[in-house]
DNA sequence: CGTTCGCTTGAGGCCGTTCAAGCGACGTGG
DNA sequence: CCACGTCGCTTGAACGGCCTCAAGCGAACG
């Protein structure tokens, strides 16, 4: 996927002439990421947001412990830190690749100075806020008013919404990430997260074979999900 | 404060002209609430985002077991569930009067006409949504990455500096809430918090009377907020 | 073949919640 | 004016979920 097309293919600019598209390449650039690299520290100065042409990155928060909290994974397509351009100078979380990645990148000065010529740009990236808020706020209610069992449950059923694939038992779904990345992002740690899948497993409502997971019982998952508690 | 003067002093509608706000003024509409009252309820059919001209709301979650997690506090002059506009056409959270209130309402598709031909309130709107993804992404740090001790520090610390008062022992601030509030604002309960400031106060890093707190030690609660273990 | 890495499993302990009771302030009605 | 209810807050005891620490295991890789 060369520049061009990763720009296209990004909601964010969904809807714009192709000279609107030729503007923002002009200020674009690209470049290459090792697995683990480190794109910004949190509280670094923002001078550009960024696009995933290819690879993963992770967004993410460390405790005084150690403890890290993934905020969110970024996958081809889709951006992130977009809302340094408009408050705060500042990153407010570290950002690393999870393997080896193509981000472009767009300097925060010139790209708002497009957003204010770009009525079309301005709606995008409302929406792409919009959605980023949506997303954080249910990381709140999880983190705060559910435990792991809850969280994954949750996890398990979007994952096997967007990429799960019908079988003879249930619905198979691959996980994302490993599971020390997906512990992270769900607020525990892998012990805990191996623990949680034990029992799920135990009590028949799932089937787990390396990061291969099958939904057996979607209802009970259901139920797990929505908070109910389990015995 | 009329409807005129709140939309004025609103950080959304600033830099706006007067007939710009008459626009906005011309579909905006104001109604009284009871202290307690529902505002909408979670998953309800969103049709208009608000503006606080006078008293206290909250947003909050409920868990299946009933416990409640605040998202925020909002006061006059703030502006919530904006991000309704953009995405989702349903209201993320619950959302209820603190105080008797009166409230001014926007409909959803007047002001979205508004926004599209009106650039400096696109980018007022890009603003506001970058603080609260700022506020909410913090807000996940805190929830995931540290105890209630680091929470409280932390909210004592933000509330002298706004509206603190140097006395002779130290910085007293006025709690803007309950403490009831102020627990389910920082994830936890009333019980718990009674006991944490409790601990700090035996600790002679607070003094507390009713709903007015002073500052002893300012130094160890800064370290307490950061995430360090306090014996 | 040794090392590293991701994952799993166990034991122990801590923080925070739950359950329960008590207290003072406040408002209402007898 | 007092009795009684509610409400917000506090305190105690006990439980439990999750983290910490520690060890072991298989797979990948140099």
């Amino acid at each position: 996927m060369d520049l061009h097309q990763a720009l296209k293919s990004s909601f964010l600019f969904s809807g714009l002439t192709e000279a609107e598209l030729s503007q923002i390449q002009a200020i674009a650039g690209i470049k290459q990421y090792a697995k683990g690299e480190l794109i910004f520290a949190e509280g670094k100065e923002a001078t550009c947001f960024y696009i995933v042409a290819s690879g993963q990155v992770k967004l993410y928060k460390i405790s005084a412990q150690g403890k890290e909290q993934i905020l969110h994974i970024v996958n081809p397509g889709e951006t992130f830190a977009e809302a340094v351009m408009f408050s705060g100078g500042h990153y407010p979380a570290f950002s690393e690749t999870l393997s080896h990645s193509r981000l472009i990148h767009l300097p925060k000065e010139a790209f708002l100075q497009l957003i204010k010529q770009n009525p079309q740009l301005s709606l995008n990236m409302l929406a792409t806020l919009s959605k980023l808020l949506r997303r954080l706020n249910r990381l709140v209610e999880e983190l705060s008013l559910k435990d792991v069992s809850s969280r994954l449950a949750q996890y398990l059923i979007e994952q096997s919404r967007q990429t799960g694939q019908p079988t003879e038992t249930g619905v198979q779904l691959e996980l994302d990430a490993s599971k020390t990345q997906l512990a992270s992002r769900l607020g525990t740690i892998s012990e805990t997260l191996s623990r949680t899948l034990r029992k799920l497993k135990q009590a028949g409502i799932i089937q787990v074979k390396g990061n291969l997971i099958t939904i057996l019982d979607l209802d009970t998952l259901n139920e797990m999900a929505s908070g109910a508690k389990y015995d």
